[in-house]
DNA sequence: GTCTATAACGTGATAGAC
DNA sequence: GTCTATCACGTTATAGAC
């Protein structure tokens, strides 16, 4: 591609404002986060920043997306099937032990995001439609295999499955010493036979 | 007591004050509600209604006290015990269905108030401790009567409980068709035998 | 294409008059 | 107990220099 030294610097400096962005909702929420903070955490003014994302729901739209592509939807909730979803599902609750910032970053925005005229509205809408189906699919699956206890409707399951991993995002972040895992994993075991 | 009329007006704008509070901080949450805000609802200037509450910071406090004394806590949870204790959860979530206001404060509140420095975040440890203490209980007393499903520990599924009211109201204020209590009852049903 | 300077406004909070 | 006036700061957004 030509002019590829032209944008360098300018894709550096975008990747530079992503990752501090990030961090810096991760530690204080969206509505808590200035785009001057960001900024001069970047070594930039704040309209510098605003070049690049007009907008700071425009920014935070990049963080969340860039996420999605670079760990979370990217793991490939397709490619898992039945018990290896769920397990990956506990799995991610025991690495976001280490990453309070992230798990602070999703708990406060799927909370506020909440309200239907939040820039991250429909993102998390469809978020948890998606992660509520592939987890069904996964019940189902095990529902099949005569590896779910019966009286356990997958729907449901899924349903709550999902919200046992927010719930105790809260609590842990309340509490450090409870373990997310754990309690996730005894819930899951508790429903299989 | 001497004196009752001089503060008689005084104290109906404090309540006049923390009833719009609820309603304002239940619309757009703590930080997207503005002092100035809820004192012009009230038909006052925003001096005067830091006059009654020196800080915003107070005045969230004060609402949350009172929602307590009024309503959540006095119910009693002493006074309930094993299933009993469990249903009248279920039943919070049900009446919660109506308040949707109600539940994107505490869902939001929850999760900003996750930073130790948030003016809320004492309140919110204590709370949490309290209500899985509560449920753990209800859970040693269904166990001592045989009514527990074995392999299952109280405080596990005390720390199940909650969490899983607090992750079904998220996915309720996402999509209000998803039945809060119903997912909660068929938990619960499925912990007993 | 990248950034500095600045505008225009809303915020929580305080001082002091009435 | 309530007001006006004001403060220092954070917000999004734009005009224009390089």
């Amino acid at each position: 591609m030509a002019g590829r030294e032209l944008s360098e610097r300018g894709a550096g400096t975008r990747a530079l404002i992503l990752d501090t962005a990030l961090a810096a909702f991760a530690e204080s929420g969206y509505r808590g986060t200035s785009v001057r903070d960001i900024a001069t955490r970047c070594g930039l003014t704040h309209p510098a920043l605003l070049y690049h994302f007009p907008t700071k729901a425009d920014l935070l739209m990049a963080v969340l997306g860039r996420r999605d592509d670079s760990e979370g939807r990217a793991v490939g909730f397709d490619e898992l099937h039945g018990r290896a979803l769920l397990d990956h599902l506990v799995d991610t609750a025991r690495r976001n032990s280490a990453r309070r910032g992230v798990v602070e970053l999703y708990a406060t925005l799927s909370a506020e995001s909440t309200e239907p005229g939040h820039p991250a509205h429909a993102y998390f809408v469809a978020r948890y439609a998606s992660l509520r189906e592939a987890v069904t699919r996964a019940y189902r699956e095990l529902e099949a295999d005569g590896a779910l206890r019966p009286g356990i409707a997958p729907a449901t399951a899924a349903r709550q499955l999902v919200a046992l991993m927010d719930g105790l995002q809260i609590q842990w972040l309340l509490d450090p010493e409870l373990d997310m895992a754990e309690a996730l994993a005894a819930h899951v075991e508790a429903q299989l036979r």
